[in-house]
DNA sequence: CAGAAAAAGTGCGTGCACGCAAGTTTGCGT
DNA sequence: ACGCAAACTTGCGTGCACGCACTTTTTCTG
């Protein structure tokens, strides 16, 4: 129950954060406007979040985590690991566009915003971590690690591209093309990795005989 | 002759951080005793870096980025891409372990420096990319990218584990066995890189006859 | 060589992150 | 049901990061 509850102020947070900056624009947004929005003192806002752009975007990227490690975990046993972080990825990824379209206008129109919503990728490590040691057999977790790791570095670069052609598009007006979709840009970036997993898969098949 | 005099402060900055970070402890250095050291005004101490824990922390890393690439750049050109950038990843971040040798027992022992030097990782992130693009001989520089990503997402991985296993093991007094060198952590935790590394490797042959 | 343009340094003000030391709530054992 | 211990919240104080406007220095150009 306690769990409960922090959860809830967490999600209060980052809805008022969110909500605040979406009517008076991202700047004019105080601190104490959120924590006050929230029902919690300025104090235990700072316990939850370290900076505004952190409350903001996580009312975006929420249980993106969790989700993507579900994700990898439901994919049938017989595809192969590299497919089954891919896809999972791409599915989470695109799925959750339609909530908060012009939350996601609002971000690629601040800088601060921008960078925000990248480094939530770091946040998909640890879940990712899991669910790959899973379908590893918990061998190695280590390796786990390595690949969960090198997988969020990839999404967080394909991340920061789209939001930085989408962003050129709008000041250039429609000059600059939208240089491909989000799902195609992910599965672009995250292919060199192929190998990587796969191999991986490959060595804990033959070392669980 | 701007960017000498750039690079100068800059080293001055940190030389003079790290400097009273090791006479006095690295929570009685304010930051305008760093910039009153370095002969700038403390708004230009900001210009240059965004934490104290940054500026301390550059005194040891430095030219590590450059440094990297050049090594990979560096490495004989029948040696593949895998073991190059391996190697030279070890080789950069054993060699200077000499000069600083306090320096790294300070880090090690303030949790805040401890974070800010794993995060110095992502400075070899753009150096090691074009290194790794001038081994692929240019065709793809996004693979590069994310190539490069992925390793130093793994380097961030040893190294946050190396100053955990370090810093456990002066609290428990011995008890924890430093649990590997450096440079073995560093192997092990790029290994599983290697396939994604070779495969790019072999593709960007394959493309370029 | 002068004078403009660009770039770096500086002073100031504001909002913020975070340590610390209370106070308050929650959950558990008896 | 009671009370205690751990977890969460809060107020306060300090140092800091950073935007902005301005001065000083460096570089470029006619």
């Amino acid at each position: 129950m306690r769990e409960q509850k922090k959860q809830a102020t967490r999600e209060a947070l980052s809805a008022a954060a969110l909500r605040l900056a979406l009517e008076r624009g991202p700047d004019n947004v105080r601190v104490d406007d959120i924590a006050e929005a929230a029902g919690v003192s300025p104090r235990t806002y700072n316990n939850y979040f370290s900076s505004r752009e952190q409350a903001i975007v996580a009312a975006v990227t929420g249980e993106r985590g969790a989700r993507v490690a579900a994700a990898v975990a439901d994919r049938p046993a017989d595809v192969g690991l590299a497919a089954a972080v891919i896809e999972a990825i791409v599915d989470q990824y695109t799925a959750p566009g339609e909530p908060g379209r012009d939350a996601l206008l609002l971000i690629t129109a601040s800088p601060a915003l921008r960078e925000a919503f990248v480094d939530t990728t770091g946040a998909i490590e640890h879940p990712l971590t899991d669910a790959i040691a899973g379908r590893l057999g918990d061998t190695d977790p280590h390796t786990a690690r390595v690949l969960a790791a090198s997988v969020a570095a990839a999404v967080r670069l394909a991340l920061g591209r789209w939001l930085q052609t989408t962003a050129a598009s709008f000041t250039a007006g429609g000059l600059v093309v939208p240089s491909g979709s989000l799902p195609d840009l992910l599965r672009a970036t995250l292919a060199p990795l192929a190998p990587a997993l796969d191999a991986a898969e490959q060595q804990a098949l033959r070392r669980r005989r």
